[in-house]
Formats: structure tokens, sequence, C-alpha cells
DNA sequence: ACGATATCGGTAATAAAATACCGATTTCGA
DNA sequence: TCGAAATCGGTATTTTATTACCGATATCGT
């Protein structure tokens, strides 16, 4: 995963690993997440793992809870 | 849409208008973005418009030949 | 090492995204 | 203003994400 600074450059496995290691810094559960989004443990599982491929509206409840925000920007070639 | 330098906070139809005027900036038809990415047309439209839900791999795709990219950061409270 | 808890990962069923096809409406240049 | 090109948006079908349920494997404190 590409860090620079509180941003990170996002594939779908670095997504995943992103979000799991969030998780595990809030202390929760997948268990927990899918109780406080209302979606299948199974699901946020798959997410974790870069498996699957999330609907947005599944990606911004597991951002939101773990106090995470998608954000669009222009591609730049370089960094 | 909230917009901070070349940065654009996202709701579902922020990003639908941003990809609209990326689109159009680079004047491509919906119909190109759909051949280009071999995603319908219809789905193209519908993600334009803030309406349905699009999956994170026609999400990757569309962004990724409109030249933007879908990045995750820390939610900051101000600004 | 043991038990408890969490994650992994399979299958079958259901819900929803994506497609295919089409006609209506809007946009825009000649 | 006229015609062509682009977008809008409906329905029916196909594909796939999501769920529900479950057992297996890993993880971790004691």
């Amino acid at each position: 995963m590409v860090k620079i600074g509180n941003i990170f450059l996002m594939g779908k496995v670095e997504i995943g690993n992103l979000v799991q290691k969030r998780r595990v810094l809030l202390e929760l559960k997948q268990e927990d997440v899918a109780e406080m989004t209302g979606i299948t443990p199974k699901t946020i599982y798959l997410l974790e793992q870069g498996k699957g491929n999330p609907s947005l509206d599944t990606m911004q409840k597991v951002l939101d809870v773990l106090g995470l925000e998608m954000i669009l920007q222009i591609k730049k070639l370089d960094e």
C-alpha cells in the first residue's frame, strides 16, 4: 500500500488491507462492523480480503464506521 | 461538491457529477467511455446521475479511463 | 496445551447490479 | 428551425453481489 501522509493510493487489495488495519486499530471485530453497518460478516470479510466486488453503498458504510472517507483526485503520474 | 485543490470529497451524487464533468472535459461521450471500459452506456449513465449503486470494479474502470483515482483517507472533522 | 473467540471459506438462496433493447427527450451545430 | 447526435430512462433478462447457514482453521489469553 502506497502511503503519503494520511493518504493511501488504492487498488482492491490495498483497500481491503487498509480497512482491516483500521478496524483492528479501533479494536472492532468483523462482527462488530457487520452489526454497525447492517452488512453481513461474510461481506466484510470479502472486502478485507480484496476478494469479491463490493458495491459503492457497501464500501461507504464500512468506511464510514471506520472513520475513513473516499475521495477522488486527478491521477498523478509521479510521486 | 467540496473541492480542495485537486481533491474532491465524495457522496454518490458528487461522484457522478465529477465523473460527468471530467468526461465532458475530455470530450468523450458516454458511449465512448462505455466502449473503453467494456461497461454499457446505461451503467455509465446511472453512475453519472448518482443513481444505481455501482460496483468497485465498475467505478475503478470508469475512473481509470478518465484519469481519476480513488483514494482513502482518515476522516477529518474540520476543513 | 486447552478452551474460547475470531476469522476463514464453502454452498445454496436471494437481492440487486449490469446488460440488452428500445423509444422519448434534450442538445447543438448547420 | 431543422435534423442529427447525445442523453435520458423504461422494461425484461442475465449476471453477480449479498445473504444465510454452516463447519473448519487460526488466534489468543490463561
